[in-house]
RNA sequence: GGCUCCUUCGUCUAGUGGCCUAGGACACCUGGCUUUCAUCCAGGUAAUCGUGGGUUCGACUCCCACAGGAGUCACCA
């Protein structure tokens, strides 16, 4: 039997580290094993759904370049693939399971349940949940209040007591008291809409996955899924809960470690083959003693077995160092593409301007070597628009500047660097004056076009000035 | 707090009983190349394999306990 793997992502906010990970590894587990990789849509929460996030979502995973078989936007055998238009079909197995006694109709309100969690916090006794007070409704009882027109929603029926056990592929076997289990969650809530619990079972199964591969913090949920699984007389796709990712402290990424969200990173000027390439290296591993590889590569290679148990700290630094690797590996064509939206962005350049073109290309190679980020580029290249560099990032001491053998390179036609400290060498900063004039008309005579772009962009400008002319 | 999962250099990892006095990568330091910076190359610092017990001729690798960390306890997913 071929697999099936699915990402189930909900439109309730852009497209994260965490999200696009999962996801990751769901397609390179179809590739590596001949299956389907789906997208599905889990819009079922109306009050944080947004168009924009779905916006995001297809954005977001055409930036990245790995793509889904199928999904709402193309198409498929088990389509629908959006969860809002699949409402009828979870409403009718949330009342299988009430007829089949698996599940049933609760009245309690907000109040009610507010209440009880008021009385549970005072008395100390830890967390009790819901304490079951519609399970045992006769069956007049309900009618009644379904025909009065009370608000209610159906709650899934969990055994009192024994145990349910599932097997995890990377976790191996996990066992759960019933009485740990919380009490008798909400399948179909009052608005009609299902949960996540009833939709993501009924979607899996209805859609014939056979492998669910999600975060490990969703283990919580997974004797739930048992149990209701059980109850429909399904078999249980194989669960595997992947290892978490980490802030620098430790704990789950979120906002306020910095960037999680996929189009910041985008913004940021990442490549999205360093993304990729680091985030599947993240609590996985590839082939031993290497780092760097393509998305095809990793289809190859990828193995579940391969996958660690431990959660993985999120480095910036390290994701850098594989932008600028990535960065490196471009032409100069591809290199100069990428960075044009940077520099038209920074205001050095417009869209539309073929000699800019020209001298961006030309400039390529220099600037390739020095980048860790597209987004330093405008930083990097200002000079060549006429600009200043950016301000320091930190300061470093210049050797002495002879200007003569400068201008004897130049006139070679050699790779010169010009650099220039007028702090350390006081008599330079008149002899540069007077002679710039002097230089700038050798550079012009010398090289047509110019080929000129400042190097480092760590120089202040104020105290240095770097060039570099390139040869032909 | 209950429950569940996890535990090799600061970080990402290799490692499935002897090849490990633990290998690689990022970061950091030193040197070389480059009249600077960056890139690149060479080298270095860094884990008594969370702790304590076992099992075994032999444990990072198997078992147990403890400790620490994390996750989760909604009509959100």
């Amino acid at each position: 039997m071929s697999t099936r793997v699915r990402y189930a992502p909900s439109p309730t906010g852009n497209q994260h580290i965490g999200g696009v990970r999962t996801a990751l590894i769901n397609y390179l587990f179809a590739r590596s094993s001949g299956g389907t990789f789906i997208l599905r849509l889990e819009d079922t929460d109306r009050t944080r759904y947004s168009d924009e996030y779905v916006k995001n979502l297809y954005d977001t995973f055409q930036w990245l370049g790995f793509y889904w078989d199928e999904g709402p936007d193309i198409g498929g055998p088990s389509a629908p693939y959006i969860q809002s238009e699949r409402f009828a079909i979870y409403k009718e197995y949330a009342e299988k399971l009430v007829a089949m006694d698996k599940a049933y109709y609760c009245f309690c309100d907000e109040d009610r349940l507010g209440k009880l969690r008021e009385e549970q916090s005072l008395a100390k006794t830890g967390d009790q949940g819901y304490d079951r007070h519609c399970r045992n409704l006769g069956r007049d009882e309900v009618a009644a209040g379904i025909a009065a027109g009370r608000n209610h929603v159906i709650r899934l029926k969990i055994p009192m007591e024994g145990k349910t056990v599932f097997h995890d592929r990377l976790l191996g076997t996990i066992e759960w008291k019933n009485e740990d289990i919380s009490p008798d969650p909400v399948l179909l809530k009052s608005d009609g809409f299902p949960t996540y619990h009833l939709a993501n079972v009924v979607d899996d199964h209805l859609m014939g996955i056979t492998q669910v591969m999600r975060a490990q913090e969703w283990i919580p949920s997974a004797p739930l899924h048992r149990i209701m699984y059980d109850a429909f007389g399904w078999e249980m796709p194989e669960l595997c809960h992947l290892p978490m990712v980490l802030g620098q402290d430790g704990h789950k990424l979120s906002k306020r470690h910095g960037a999680t969200a996929v189009n910041e990173f985008r913004k940021a000027g990442y490549l999205p083959e360093a993304l990729i390439n680091y985030i599947a290296h993240l609590g996985c591993s590839f082939e031993e003693g290497r780092d760097l590889f393509t998305l095809g590569e990793m289809e190859k290679l990828f193995r579940l077995e391969k996958l660690n148990k431990a959660p993985a700290i999120f480095d910036y630094q390290k994701l850098e160092w594989f932008n600028g690797q990535y960065i490196r590996l471009k032409s100069d064509l591809e290199l100069a593409a990428l960075v044009k939206p940077f520099l038209v962005e920074a205001g050095l350049r417009a869209v539309d301007d073929a000699v800019a073109d020209a001298l961006d290309l030309q400039a390529m190679p220099l600037v390739k070597e020095r980048l860790k980020l597209l987004s330093e580029a405008p930083g990097v290249m200002a000079y060549l628009y006429g600009k200043p560099a950016l301000p320091a990032a930190e300061e470093f001491i210049p050797k002495k500047l002879d200007l003569g053998a400068a201008i004897a390179m130049l006139e070679e036609n050699l790779v010169l660097v010009r650099l220039v400290d007028f702090s350390d060498i006081p008599a330079a900063e008149e002899r540069f004056k007077a002679r710039s004039v002097e230089i700038d008309a050798k550079l012009g005579n010398l090289l047509m076009p110019l080929r000129v772009a400042v190097t480092g962009s760590r120089v202040s400008p104020p105290l240095f000035e770097s060039i570099r002319i390139l040869g032909n």
